[in-house]
DNA sequence: TTTCTATCCGTTTTT
DNA sequence: CGGATAGAAA
């Protein structure tokens, strides 16, 4: 297909102008350039494009669009706004946030912040009480349920988590210290953000507000939202109803995090009238590439009627590759990478995907020493290791002094303060007007006995270039070095991770905004990736599955695949039958986003010997592998395919037993 | 109150 | 195996 042409079903959709539009778009159908071409048409037809809001659910998605509607468009197309939910609510409470009592300084906590502060109300019972109650991140993934659902919290425990259904009233007062806690410090989690958007869109001079702006609204992946963001997506439409959403129910791989994939075929009641337009031709994969995409779908319990097709014939069947252990699968990888690679094709068209993120750590070691660069999506942030949140406790402690978790981290730092003279200390802190001050006094009063004096010096210091964040990072790191080299034998490598957040830093003109940046768009940690791309032809990339939604590449390894990997079940889960059976067909959506990832080739593979952490162990090949017809793939042993030197060295590890070796 | 030591227990995906 | 947590020693 020419690059400006469209198929009679996308040049439908992107010639609406007005009213509510729905796009159920299968895997490479042109989804995203259906997308753009609407844009384009919108401006071209007079719209301003400051007034078209393009939501989605991932922040690479929104940048992908509008870098391509720039492409289009030029200038024009850049002046469109996108983001994530969370980030376009972020930026709006931090605008109309009085309404709800909510100061522009209010700080968002990540994941891991929410489940301290709920790790610390759940502490504070007592040990009879939290005898048989569940950990602080289950408490937390319960919470979250309930409240991206819109469902009280006993619903949720009776419907998933019925071992707890004793301890619910704890895990009420929980939560209810929990919303508590936040409320008094201005602290927001991310479902405080949704919450709190669709309530300032509930209040009519906002809404108005808000929608004097935005004419037009577009909804990419909906099938990954939740009640709430379709409630803000309805709410957002306004008067006008100008709502395209975009999706496809087989791609949803969110449930576990509150996703409503219903949302796209109840997107009418919302919106009547709705023009629907399906998209089934794809024009990404091969037809064999697909034939193994649709058995996936096949397998589904709630089985979908679409079909993939495609006219591009040919190509190589997709690969089944058996291999020893994860070494033997990291080595064919790189070993085919390598001959894909001097036949032509760009690394940056081949990528590598694994169900979670550690998979990857032992290809990750093999391509370093080969020195083959690499970008890997998903998996750990940079703010979600201990310096890092260190170094910013002290940022958004000396930001937001009412935010005592930052503060009892930061004086749990200096030597000879625990946790109980730090929360004293912070309680102190929090009613002072000048934190430099207060903290010389209380260290004083001590007699000098306690080491505050440089954390007070920190905070006089970080008040006279406020206004300049950049500086204010920089001091922070400063002062974090002696401690940093203190608490870890790793301390350069970690040293280095800081200067490269000081340097992504250097833009930002308030520190409201970089540390919410940092909590809501956390830079993916990348491992001593350092190398520089020399070849010209890009960087290999690793991904999760859920991470490499919306991208394609020429060719695609998807590793891990035995039974455990995928699908990632507990066997154990306390659910019923049908519970299973949605989960079970979750993690065949994700294979099936996984496989249709690839454009002419497709390699599977599965480690016979995995690793795990006390020892090796025998794991079956994927069910959904198994349940497939073989006549869908070519099977391949990574052995035979290695070449004799380096199928030697396989041969050695194999016969020690792997107990000394960790990635 | 802090800090060191022993024991227990466990998959993950993202904003 | 290693991180979290509870209990013991300083």
């Amino acid at each position: 297909m020419s690059s400006t042409l469209l198929n009679p079903a996308q040049d439908e959709a992107a010639k609406i102008v007005d009213g509510a539009v729905l796009v159920v778009a299968g895997a490479g159908t042109g989804k995203t350039r259906t997308l753009v071409h609407r844009l384009v048409n919108l401006v071209n037809s007079g719209v301003a494009p400051q007034s078209i809001l393009l939501l989605t659910f991932t922040r690479r998605a929104a940048q992908e669009m509008v870098r391509r509607a720039g492409e289009l468009l030029g200038s024009a197309g850049t002046r469109i706004e996108g983001g994530t939910f969370h980030s376009t609510a972020n930026s709006l409470l931090r605008r109309f946030g009085a309404v709800l009592d909510l100061r522009p300084n209010f700080i968002v906590l990540d994941q891991g912040d929410s489940i301290e502060i709920i790790g610390n109300a759940r502490s504070e019972l007592s040990d009879k009480e939290r005898k048989g109650l569940p950990r602080a991140n289950t408490i937390s993934s319960i919470i979250g349920k309930s409240r991206n659902r819109l469902v009280p919290i006993c619903d949720v425990i009776a419907a998933e988590f019925s071992q707890f259904e004793e301890e619910t009233g704890l895990i009420e007062g929980i939560a209810r210290a929990y919303a508590e806690y936040k409320a008094t410090r201005q602290l927001l989690d991310f479902d405080d953000l949704l919450i709190n958007f669709a309530k300032i869109l509930e209040n009519d001079r906002v809404r108005e507000r808000v929608c004097e702006r935005y004419h037009y609204i577009m909804v990419d992946e909906y099938q990954d939202t939740n009640i709430l963001q379709a409630r803000i997506t309805e709410l957002l439409g306004g008067d006008t109803g100008n709502v395209m959403v975009v999706g496809d129910d087989a791609q949803s791989i969110y449930a576990f995090r509150g996703a409503y994939p219903k949302n796209l075929i109840e997107f009418h009641r919302n919106f009547p009238g709705v023009h629907k337009v399906a998209l089934e031709q794809n024009y990404r994969s091969t037809q064999s590439i697909l034939d193994i995409s649709n058995a996936l779908m096949l397998q589904m319990s709630h089985s979908f009627r679409k079909r993939l097709f495609t006219e591009r014939t040919g190509g190589d069947k997709p690969y089944l590759i058996e291999a020893y252990n994860d070494d033997e699968q990291a080595g064919y990888v790189l070993h085919e990478i390598k001959r894909l690679r001097d036949k032509g094709t760009p690394l940056s068209e081949i990528a590598v995907l694994f169900r979670a993120s550690f998979h990857s750590f032992g290809l990750e070691l093999l391509l370093n020493r080969e020195q083959i660069t690499y970008v890997k999506y998903g998996g750990f942030k940079f703010t979600e290791t201990a310096h890092i949140k260190d170094v910013l406790a002290h940022l958004r402690a000396f930001h937001n002094p009412t935010d005592d978790l930052s503060f009892v981290r930061v004086l749990k730092m200096r030597q000879g303060i625990g946790a109980v003279r730090a929360r004293r200390i912070s309680e102190q802190i929090a009613k002072s007007e000048n934190v430099g001050a207060e903290l010389k006094e209380i260290a004083k009063s001590a007699d000098g006995k306690l080491d505050l004096l440089p954390l007070a010096e920190l905070m006089v210091r970080l008040d006279k270039v406020a206004k300049r964040p950049a500086e204010c990072l920089q001091l922070a790191i400063e002062y974090y070095e002696p401690l940093l080299k203190r608490n870890y034998d790793d301390w350069p490598k970690r040293q280095r991770d800081l200067e490269q957040v000081l340097a992504m830093c250097q833009n930002y003109r308030s520190l409201d905004s970089l540390l919410s940046d940092l909590a809501i768009a956390p830079p993916n940690a990348s491992r001593d990736n350092n190398l520089v791309d020399e070849g010209g032809d890009g960087q290999l990339i690793l991904s999760t599955m859920h991470s490499a939604k919306g991208l394609e590449w020429q060719a695609v390894f998807v590793i891990n695949l035995y039974d455990g990997a995928v699908p990632m079940i507990h066997e154990h889960a306390n659910i019923d039958d049908a519970q299973m059976t949605e989960r079970v067909d979750e993690e065949l959506r994700l294979l099936y986003v996984a496989a249709t990832r690839a454009k002419d080739r497709l390699y599977l593979i599965a480690p016979k010997v995995v690793q795990r952490n006390y020892g090796p162990v025998v794991m079956p090949m994927s069910r959904f592998i198994e349940n497939m017809s073989p006549q869908l793939y070519q099977l391949v042993l990574a052995r035979d395919a290695l070449p004799p030197e380096e199928r030697a060295q396989q041969f050695n590890q194999r016969k020690k037993p792997n107990r000394r070796y960790r990635f």
